[in-house]
DNA sequence: CTTAAGTATTTGTATATGCAATTATTGTAT
DNA sequence: ATACAATAATTGCATATACAAATACTTAAG
């Protein structure tokens, strides 16, 4: 007769309910990112980290954020923060300048191009999410996410 | 007076609850695929992505899939898996062999030192799912969550 | 049979992103 | 005042990943 303790094999819990949760999240979420992310780029030539950015900025006082604080919100590293900024930079979307009272820091700040860029892109991205989240869920179901999302992040 | 009826500026729907909602979604996911990763990175040499293709050879028959398969499964793309499959190879984890059914085919099958590598690293793995993820939602919100994004994967 | 269309995977190339080191500036402690 | 730590952003470099084209093989049509 068979010992009732035995050491557990770890890939047992490999079908558990948490780890078929934590599956969902990857798939749901690359799935769909990659059909807004291919929307967003067949209707203009940003993508969904440079329209973030935009949209970060639009939401922001006086159209206007510094790197670090872009970064963060991204949940990003520093450099790509700046990467990201170099290409919108170059696009005219957005510009640069070193702040007054404290010369290490940076001052973006969304140009009229750029806010009249989001303003042709946004109907569209909008449709996007609607088609491919928005209208998938209920609006119950789409702020109790929204909910869960936020505590995963705190 | 002003006019009753306006077109309505884009803008005004930054702050929905919807937009919201994709906001969090992508805030959360980064920043507990961020945490995950790098505990992974810290108790092993595997990135997320290896991790990931690991458990699902694990899970599957014969310890065996294609590649065609895998990446659909994971939600990559084909070049995208097989260079993940070449630093899986290149490490001994899996092997490739083509079919004799369909020569076109790979089979990929986890080696036994790469079972053996995925159950060291599997409980810490547990581990960093339970501080980062598990703990934070109730085995209800968990299973909410799940259904939730298995909706949008489909 | 032979050719054309379809399928599974891989490769060339481009790009986005992160880490670690660097630069520039500010704050602090003696 | 001067040196030293802290902070903001950037850069060099490495790497992961995608798209499009190429390769190798199979299936279907005539």
């Amino acid at each position: 007769m068979a010992s009732k303790k035995q050491t557990k094999d770890p890939l047992d819990g490999l079908n558990s309910y948490k780890q078929i949760a934590f599956g969902h999240l990857l798939e749901g979420y690359r799935a769909l990112v990659n059909m807004v992310e291919a929307d967003l780029k067949s209707h203009s030539n940003l993508g969904i980290s440079e329209a973030e950015v935009l949209i970060r900025l639009a939401n922001s006082d006086g159209y206007s954020m510094q790197p670090g604080e872009l970064a963060q919100q991204c949940v990003m590293s520093p450099s790509g923060c700046t990467r990201l900024l170099d290409r919108l930079e170059e696009q005219e979307l957005i510009t640069r300048a070193t702040q007054i009272e404290d010369r290490r820091a940076v001052v973006i700040k969304l140009t009229d191009q750029g806010l009249e860029t989001l303003r042709r892109m946004l109907p569209s991205h909008y449709e996007s999410l609607e088609a491919h989240m928005w209208s998938k869920l209920t609006a119950d179901e789409l702020k109790t996410l929204s909910k869960l999302m936020a505590k995963l992040r705190d």
